[in-house]
DNA sequence: CATAAATGGTTTCATTTGTAACTATTTTGC
DNA sequence: GCAAAATAGTTACAAATGAAACCATTTATG
């Protein structure tokens, strides 16, 4: 506590949200640029196409549920994947506003070249950490995420 | 090492950068929404009158150098503030292109309500967390930063 | 000291994103 | 079994963002 004035202040450079936000948009941005790069991918079509290569057949609606996506950016990034011919939409059987959604084998290609590529980050912010800090890092964003959820509007 | 089957495979939910950045967007709409809400700022905005409030007579570019904001972020949120009339701007004596930035009275007083606002968002988060853990978090971002820097283009 | 290069900052335009409204289909409640 | 509400997903439009071009002024160079 150095401040003895009682003035208001506050350094920006060291406010945690302030630098967890530059440093995640930092990060976020060099991985897009890559994704855009080397597979005319966006953040969101990677996205996309992790939940489905991870899982096959499930909806846009699933995917909403499952990732910080809202539906709108869902459904764009379906459109462009599929344009691509990277992912393919199948027509629920039981229920016709629903579809199924799979990877082509192009989408399945790339999905099977990225996940290396995405290994080799997390690695690389593994070895820029103690193995120890990585581990309170992966604590630590849960405890916060559990707060922080869009659900419980306070914050 | 669960995964014996060699098959290529990956959970997003489990993804850290996609945790991270899952987790500051989340944090950082919540934060832009209620400062806007409130007080009618842009996140940007409220960035320029933080630097500002904490070192007056600062330039436009100073601040692009101090800041991740990029100059046309800048340059539009500086206008949007003396068009609130919570900024102004003095052009220098020695350099008819450079002007200083400083807040009006009407600028003061609102940095003097967030100041506390923001404190307190800090200490929101530093409850969600032990104090080793927060101490941690602290140190883990200083490290990452320095690695994930726009600077350096590898990551 | 005249011209080229650099700097501070703004404007323009294309792209991205968010919100709300909308269509189509299915489910619920009576 | 039918109207009202809910759900899946898309479309339309406004606002935010980013990149490049652009002024104005200052600094460097020959």
């Amino acid at each position: 506590m150095a401040d003895t004035t009682g003035k208001t202040m506050l350094r920006l450079g060291d406010f945690l949200p302030y630098r967890f936000s530059v440093l995640s948009n930092t990060i976020s941005k060099q991985i897009a640029s890559r994704y855009q790069k080397d597979f005319g991918l966006t953040l969101w079509q990677w996205r996309v196409m992790a939940v489905i290569g991870e899982r096959s057949g499930l909806s846009a609606s699933d995917i909403v549920s499952l990732t910080a996506m809202d539906k709108v950016a869902v459904s764009r990034a379906v459109t462009g994947l599929i344009e691509q011919g990277r992912l393919e939409r199948v027509t629920a059987a039981a229920d016709a506003r629903r579809s199924y959604l799979h990877l082509t084998s192009a989408g399945q290609e790339i999905y099977d070249k990225i996940v290396p590529l995405a290994q080799a980050e997390l690695d690389r912010i593994a070895a820029t950490l103690s193995e120890t800090e990585f581990e309170q890092l992966n604590q630590i964003l849960t405890k916060l995420a559990e707060q922080a959820s869009p659900d419980r509007p306070l914050w």
